[in-house]
DNA sequence: ATAATAGGCAACCAAATGGTTGCATGTCAA
DNA sequence: TTGACATGCAACCATTTGGTTGCCTATTAT
C-alpha cells in the first residue's frame, strides 16, 4: 500500500499511467514519445510502478509492452479515501463547534 | 493536487491524518503522544498536511489544534481514482487479447 | 552477416526529504 | 513575575529521489 501511494506521489509517474489508460499495451519506446525525460527515466518511473505492482510488463520479442493495473488504485479508493468521506458532512461543522467550545 | 498525492505518499502523515480522523482537533502536543519521532518532525510533517490543506489549524492560546480536512482526499477520490474504475473490467481481458494479437 | 532497433545496467550527480539538535518565543498558572 | 508549558525557527545531517551519461545486450530486418 505505501508503494502504491508513493509510486503515485510523482506527476511524471501519474502521467505514464494516464498515458496508459488511453491506450493499454505500450512499449516502451512509445512511452518516451514527446516526453522531456531520456528513456532511461521513463525506465526506472516505470520500474516504480510495476514494483507498486500498477504497471504489469510483457516482454514481446525484443519490446516490452506495458499494461495499466487498475486493481491498487481501486483498493486505494476502496481502503482509504473512502474512510475520509464519512468526515466530510461534520469535519466543518465540528470545527465550528469545537471553536464555540473552546472560547467559553 | 500533486501536492496532496506527495503530502499522502508518506506514512507517518498518513497515520497522523488517521489519528485527526479518530479524534479531530488535536494539539501538536497530542499528535506527538506515542510517536517515534521528536515534536519537531511531526511539525514538518502538519506543516506539509497544511500546505497541501489537508489540515487546517487554529490557535487557540499557546496551543495549535490541527482540524483534518477530507475535502482534498475526496478529490482524489473523484478527480483520479474514480477515472481508472471503469477500466478495471477490461483491463485484464485486453491483456489477454492484446496477447493473442501479437502472437499472431 | 551486419546494421539498426529496443531495451538493460551501472555509475554518477544535484536536489529534495525526513529527521535531528539547540535555542527562542509566546502564553498560562502560582 | 517567574517558571513551566506549547510551540516556532534555523542549522545541520544522512539518505532517497529523479535525473543524467556511457556503454552493453538482445532481437529484428536487409
Amino acid at each position: 500500500m505505501d508503494e502504491v501511494f508513493r509510486a503515485l506521489a510523482d506527476a511524471s509517474r501519474r502521467a505514464l499511467l494516464d498515458r496508459l489508460h488511453a491506450r493499454n499495451g505500450q512499449t516502451l519506446g512509445e512511452l518516451c514519445d514527446g516526453l522531456a525525460m531520456t528513456r532511461q527515466a521513463v525506465t526506472k518511473h516505470l520500474g516504480i510502478l510495476e514494483a507498486a505492482n500498477l504497471v504489469t510488463t510483457l516482454r514481446h520479442g525484443r519490446e516490452k509492452l506495458h499494461y495499466l493495473n487498475p486493481v491498487p488504485i481501486h483498493q486505494i479508493g476502496e481502503r482509504w479515501i473512502k474512510k475520509f468521506e464519512r468526515g466530510k458532512l461534520t469535519a466543518l461543522s465540528e470545527l465550528k463547534r469545537q471553536l464555540e467550545k473552546r472560547d467559553e
